[in-house]
DNA sequence: GATTAGCAGTCACGTGGGCGGAGTGCCAAG
DNA sequence: CTTGGCACTCCGCCCACGTGACTGCTAATC
């Protein structure tokens, strides 16, 4: 029921809001684009976006800000997301691509979006549960202690400590790690870890004790989903627009904190397609009322889809966010994609 | 020149100004205290106080708040560093004793700390230089693919992914592994670096060039220092005494992000015995000039030693830091000693 | 019917004066 | 050296006022 001009007055409200962090006035409207009406038309139109909860005025004779169901509108019809410019996509090129492993890559990663969008970033890591087992490697660190090493076939690498009732020498551990791979490997982790498992009860040697030390030890590594882990960049853009949260900036730090929440908030997303926006209120449920969330998947092969994105105020450059999480999600998934 | 009483008044200032975040004056104090003398007298205590300089009035009529100078001398001579309660012990206990890699036990480490003082918590990554290489594994992941996994002897694994120019099988990697083992174990990663450097050398065979390529990755990796990297916790903490800051809270953050200031601190407190101790203007060379830094040095064996700390402004609880500070890197290095 | 100009109304915000209270500094007496 | 008393200072608070930036409405215009 509102006009095309009044998307386009929202359009320009939200955008020059984002900009000024001010309610906008309908003179300074007219005054920034080129919409060809005099300010009274505009406020005619700011009017009707009123009535339609697109907009709302702090006080009786302010400028307006964008409602929560406004940048909703924006996010969804008027935002284009323009690509990011050459340079910044040869930053994404040369900063991602000297990344050596796994964790070093994430960490870029996470910091590179964080100064795209001058924003906090985060990223999930990538689930172990659907990875397979490449090897078992077994390392004597002491006649008790061995060093259990678990690796994935997309080359990420687990290790844990085991203690052992009794002392097992070099010739044993060969033979043991030779009967876990056996069992193991080319299953996913998921799997391996049943396996693995199982094995423990075929206690049928004077090493049973042993074997079954090291196969519960793996089986519990390869239950392990790193996936329930974030990593964090830019908390200091969380605090370089306090103002713009109402205030309690302290409960958003303590939600990146703990995890959980953004966790739950990114297993909630997972059902939109392609680039997820969560907006203000949307949040309420996690706390995060004045928040906003813009995030999308990136796919390790072999393993769990995983999400990457940004947090911020409602009032945040969504445009930006967008390009920028879409262009690092889709060169993420493409290296990973290559290993 | 200052009598006795006028270093207790000095503590309880402090003491005082800490916990209710305003100017005390002589009134309070002997409110608070038993001094057994009146306020005029303390009254001519803090006349004395501030000629030292070890306090100021922020107005004419106001009451007195610690300088710089007066937090040194409280921290130097007057805090008394009373140990963490049986609870408090026990949490170090339980909480640490659960984690199963180093990385793990890090990251729960600087959690604990960053609870137990209500502030940021910051420990550094043991360096690598001085570990000896306990062994090297060659896994292959594709023909021309292979994983340099770098086991050092207090069970730190680095693993770094290698391109082969051309194809090797398996029997070809376990020779190599064998060799490369043979060079690099028991030496330190340093030495080991040059050593399989070195290596690269004696192309003497077929598969010269693969040797080539692994033994660099190998070389490469064991120059890594992680101890140029930090893990942070408590971010919250910062943001919730934020009004303790002269307000440029921001730029603290982002030296917390930085790493390279934090890291540089930390090396000059190295030069202190003990718990190391770095307030307010003593900082202003790094841009944290209303930010107060308490750390201590742990130990692992066979590497560099390295530091954990808070980070907190100029006025947080110097007692309960240190306390909880010195408790905690006892605490790892018991722990990591015996590993 | 959409658009425009003009005008009155409203409210946030900054400024300045007055007031109360907390705390000091000093002095003279104990 | 300590104490009680007293004058003084200055911050923070409150309120009242003027100003400026908008809006909403109405009547005229295209």
């Amino acid at each position: 029921m509102v006009s095309e001009r009044s998307l386009a007055v929202l359009r320009a409200i939200v955008q020059d809001y984002v900009e000024s962090r001010e309610p906008v006035g309908s003179k300074s409207i007219v005054e920034r684009h080129q919409f060809g009406v005099s300010a009274a038309t505009i406020r005619n139109d700011m009017a009707l976006l009123e009535e339609e909860e697109l907009i709302a005025a702090p006080h009786t004779s302010s400028g307006r800000i964008p409602t929560d169901k406004g940048y909703r509108v924006f996010v969804d019809r008027l935002a284009d997301i323009r690509p990011l410019s050459a340079t910044q996509r040869h930053a994404i090129e040369t900063f991602l691509g000297e990344s050596n492993d796994l964790d070093e890559l994430l960490g870029r990663t996470v910091r590179l979006v964080s100064q795209l969008t001058r924003q906090l970033a985060v990223v999930q890591y990538p689930s172990f549960a659907r990875a397979r087992v490449r090897h078992v490697e077994l390392v004597s660190l002491a006649p008790t202690r061995v060093l259990c090493i678990l690796i994935s076939d997309s080359g990420q690498v687990e290790q844990r400590l085991a203690e052992l009732d009794q002392p097992a020498d070099e010739a044993t551990l060969a033979r043991l790690r030779d009967r876990l791979n056996e069992v193991a490997a080319g299953l996913t982790m998921a799997d391996a870890a049943t396996a693995l498992s199982a094995e423990t009860e075929h206690a049928d040697r004077a090493h049973a004790e042993v074997l079954h030390t090291l196969a519960a030890t793996l089986a519990d590594q390869a239950k392990i989903t790193r996936s329930d882990r974030l990593v964090v960049a830019g908390a200091a853009n969380l605090v370089r627009t306090e103002q713009d949260f109402a205030g309690n900036i302290l409960g958003v730090m303590e939600a990146i904190e703990e995890q959980v929440v953004i966790l739950r908030l990114f297993g909630e997303m997972a059902a939109d397609e392609g680039i997820a926006v969560r907006i203000g209120r949307e949040n309420a449920a996690f706390g995060l009322g004045d928040t906003s969330v813009v995030s999308t998947s990136f796919a390790v092969p072999g393993r769990d889809v995983s999400r990457l994105g940004v947090v911020g105020p409602t009032r945040m450059d969504y445009s930006q966010s967008m390009a920028a999480v879409r262009a690092v999600a889709r060169y993420l998934s493409r290296t990973l994609g290559e290993s």
